[in-house]
DNA sequence: TTAGTATATTCTAATATAATAATATTGACA
DNA sequence: TGTCAATATTATTATATTAGAATATACTAA
């Protein structure tokens, strides 16, 4: 049925779903800001470029789904994290590959 | 003039205009194919999933675009290769953080 | 309960990306 | 030169992603 071809591009469509969490600049931004902690939406939104808090709102979702990030609420405000901190690595790995 | 902000949101968009060149499952499946060395674009055509000569040759294009891959001819052929071997550690990583 | 603040959702228009088919280019060699 | 094999380009159409405006929801406090 499924050969080794079909194996490796449904792991790289997979890949490529969770990856699509980080591929934006506004969303690269939110994942730098996190870096040193849990911010909430209108901490994020004085922090990430010039965004609207419903464009901000629709990314963290979407980041949110691709398990990149979660939400806890505080009260009126959600505080949002970086799941897993190994994604600070890949984030580091990234520049070096691509900002020289 | 730029501020902070503006700064991150720059990197961002370079970083993002880098990671495109590998955002798609033919793409990663391409990169997957050539960690063992370069390979022409008909062995590629025979190890990545069912593309189209055109439609591969697109891609290979977009990846020599951002600085991903590069080609040498070989006589009628053309052998591609990766630029920088630290694109394997970053896809290595990639796959530690989302195939899970 | 009402007002106010924080965040989310939905819809729409604009834009970007992808796949396909058709055609073009390049180099090797008779 | 003409043909063949390898690769690239172009145009077109289909699909996905994004931003923004308007509106809705959730919680707090009075």
């Amino acid at each position: 049925m499924s050969n080794r071809k079909d194996m490796i591009i449904k792991r790289s469509e997979k890949i490529c779903n969770s990856l699509k969490g980080l591929m934006h600049p506004t969303r690269l931004a939110i994942l730098c800001a996190l870096r040193k902690g849990p911010l909430s939406v209108n901490q994020l939104l004085d922090r990430v470029g010039q965004v609207s808090q419903s464009n901000l709102s629709q990314h963290l979702s979407q980041m949110k789904y691709s398990g990149l990030v979660s939400g806890v609420r505080m009260g009126t405000r959600i505080d949002y994290q970086v799941c897993d901190p190994k994604i600070f690595e890949l984030l580091d790995l990234i520049k070096a590959c691509f900002c020289k």
